[in-house]
DNA sequence: TTTT
DNA sequence: TTTT
């Protein structure tokens, strides 16, 4: 049936990046998207959505956002539960990625901090154009270092990233 | 900034219609969206997405949607928190409609039930055409039956509905 | 960058579906969406718009809709050139679908034929789920009879679809 | 029915505004929106999509953004058709806004102008919470000076704009 | 706690 | 050139 949810917001927080016992990345992050009009008390409120983004794009929402990027993502509503720390059940809505754009258009991010002069431009990370045989790695383990950009970063957030742990490979989308 | 849902799915239950204390209805209801694809056991899942609509749509949801019937929503993402009853914050992310399609095509719904010839014809609730002076009613009290169709059902699961009940008008979205 | 649209509505007429020089499908039909609003002559307006949907949901959508079918389209917007007949230049937009659901919930189709028992839940064709290996025929010819229903109609409106024509490839959205 | 489109991309031209017979607002833009994938030339296209917004945001628009803005639309698909210059009829689809968003999160637009501090957050113009008795002006003829930012810039594009020409009010969405 |  |  159809189920589609497109967002533009700003991350609360670096993306967190994990990969499934079998290899596959997964980050996670959580969009501020600020609301079009004022409560009663006059304030622009905000909704903070949890997002979920698969494979690469994962990897590359990991190498090129971080707290405070703006960022668009077009994906699906996903509803999921787990068993709480008291035993009870826990619902939760989330947002699966299709794709995720970053939307910072000049050199720093949000903090205002320097990266120099790539992604000048609005960059897509997508699995849109990516089927079948172009991408013979896709579900496959991470290869090497083909996700990373070719530049580096003094200070790189995800450093501690990339080694496979604990997630289900059950949480797959397909 | 940017927040849109589009959802298609059924009702898992009839819609529950509450009125704020200061008269305003809204109604609420949980959609069964069917994943298009299957997990790694082969069966079709789905999504359950709680959702709110708010006004005159609520009271139509209410009068023409029912358990299992097919709709369709447009809306935006909001999150939410409020006090569990252990005392703990709960977070929530609902879907806020801004408008919703009744798209049952035949007579019945999906129990099969016969319900005359209105309706033949998929038919949108929404605030998109109702904006200002041709709905002056807007945010009022509800005004008796107006938002009843003109037909009457054998079982009227929304009998006890109607009633002002404790709902904070700090959730209204504008 | 993002590009997204969510469309429910009619067939105009029985979609039509071609297939490219290598063999791949595409379909194309118009959707009646019709207003949510009246105009100034209180008349419920629609809004007619071409869509494109290639490879399997192609074949689906010729396989399973026709004129007066309710239908979902999730896709994006395309904008394309071509000579005109008095050779001036023709710009349109159309939607390329990812992903097409058949929202008839009933039966019969609009015009109230009887199709048999099947089909009496909304059905989605899209590629949401059937990328990579579980759908090695993606991309390439068409299989035979693989995308038609096992039932017959008495009037097919596709009997004289599934030659190779003139389209050229690189419509292709990837 | 349901109809709904999200995009993010730039505009081509500055926006043009006009103002219907009766003094309402109206702008028009086209967005170049960068598709996700590459063609098989291996070149990222883009797709042109034409825009129009009514009213309050149609003047924030002609204030705010201007050729090489980065901008997102929340609207509707549109078709048209009017009687071409050599008699035919020519059918048009296009985006009607209900909000548009300015993405530019930094000081200058895409040519590197600088515009002061102002607007260092994106910012939406919509009409999502401006619905009914708040905005007594909506649908009136335009107030002044009063949907003009606090700013003056050195070359306005927009000078010519602001006196009545022949626009029909029957292509007003509501 | 889920719909067909 | 439009659907129910």
């Amino acid at each position: 049936m159809m189920n589609r949810v497109v967002l533009v917001g700003r991350l609360t927080k670096d993306p967190e990046l994990r990969y499934t016992p079998n290899g596959i990345a997964v980050a996670t992050f959580t969009l501020a998207v600020n609301r079009a009009f004022s409560n009663q008390q006059g304030e622009r409120e905000a909704d903070f959505i949890n997002c979920v983004v698969w494979r690469k794009p994962a990897e590359n929402v990991a190498n090129f956002l971080k707290k405070g990027s703006l960022a668009g993502v077009d994906g699906r509503l996903q509803s999921r539960s787990y068993e709480g720390q008291d035993g009870k059940r826990v619902y939760v809505t989330e947002v699966v990625a299709d794709s995720v754009q970053f939307l910072e258009t000049r050199s720093g991010a949000a903090n205002g901090e320097q990266r120099g002069s790539f992604n000048q431009q609005p960059q897509s990370f997508g699995n849109y154009g990516n089927q079948g045989p172009q991408n013979p790695s896709y579900g496959g383990a991470p290869a090497g270092n083909q996700g990373k950009p070719n530049f580096q970063r003094n200070d790189d957030p995800f450093a501690n990233v990339g080694q496979p742990i604990d997630i289900s490979d059950d949480d797959l989308p397909f």
